[in-house]
DNA sequence: TTTTAACTTTTATAATATAACGACAATATC
DNA sequence: GATATTGTCGTTATATTATAAAAGTTAAAA
């Protein structure tokens, strides 16, 4: 992701926070920059790392709560099953469900929007009598550059 | 769960290590029991707090490793959204992907298996260049019962 | 029977995440 | 504008989840 890109993203999101009457804070913007200009996904506390070169006095907490008001907004992505975070790309979209492609070589993340798929979902969960309120899709492998880099394996 | 059907599935995860040459150990089987008697999901210190009453000088390397060796039989799962572990009813029928319904009212967890669902889920990997290696599906919601108690939550 | 590989035990610690509470800041209400 | 209310932050402490590493033990293979 590049700088202004990751600014643009900024941008967006400033947006929808002043449209909902969210409190894009000090603290929040500087850990949505850190994740926006992160290719792929990042652990708490190495974002926490990260932002303490900005603001020494960071503490755990500050990064979750940070991330905690972010993955609200839906600007990040919690991933569940390598405990990590990831910009997305796609807010303001509404609160949407996410699938997760997530490559175990290179670290790379890409998100997909099957509405398919959710829908897919939701029926199976239906026919056994299950509401959901919440979904959670994550596939791992590899992404389409590092098979071709290393097809074989 | 009752006390029978977890000595059947006992045996069954029996029979599939002796077929596969796997080591089913005492501890081994412990955790399984244990797992197998619960309802739903289980921590893997609730596990391991279970485990002290047989064996007081187990620690967590004891439940991890295990837990591990369970998950690689596919006799349980690990459910990534809760860091807790279920027991699979339907192992020996090959490394099949699951998909699972999780109530977060009552802690019930109900496995489904959709081959629609995971070639729908490939299908949309490949068209990115993806190849999928592992795959979590793990939906949060109200189950059948919950919905009946409290429908209009 | 010897060797080898797998498994276990143990101690220590890493990595991830939350609780609790007082201080401060923003906004809502009077 | 003053005051109450609510939300956010700073800080300390601690809970929860998970793994590393090394030495010893057991079971299986050669």
């Amino acid at each position: 992701m590049t700088a202004s890109s990751s600014e643009t993203l900024l941008a967006q999101a400033q947006q929808v926070c002043k449209k909902k009457g969210a409190r894009f804070t000090k603290v929040r913007e500087q850990v949505f920059l850190l994740l926006a200009n992160h290719q792929g996904a990042v652990g708490a506390y190495d974002l926490l790392a990260q932002l303490k070169e900005i603001d020494p006095a960071a503490k755990p907490a500050t990064i979750y709560r940070a991330l905690d008001f972010l993955s609200t907004q839906g600007f990040v992505h919690k991933i569940e099953s390598i405990n990590s975070f990831v910009m997305c790309h796609h807010f303001g979209d509404c609160d949407h469900p996410v699938q997760l492609l997530i490559c175990d070589q290179c670290g790379n993340v890409e998100e997909i929007q099957s509405n398919n798929f959710d829908l897919a979902l939701r029926s199976m969960a239906d026919a056994n009598g299950f509401t959901i309120s919440h979904q959670i899709v994550e596939a791992h492998g590899n992404c389409k550059t590092c098979n071709a880099i290393s097809p074989s394996e």
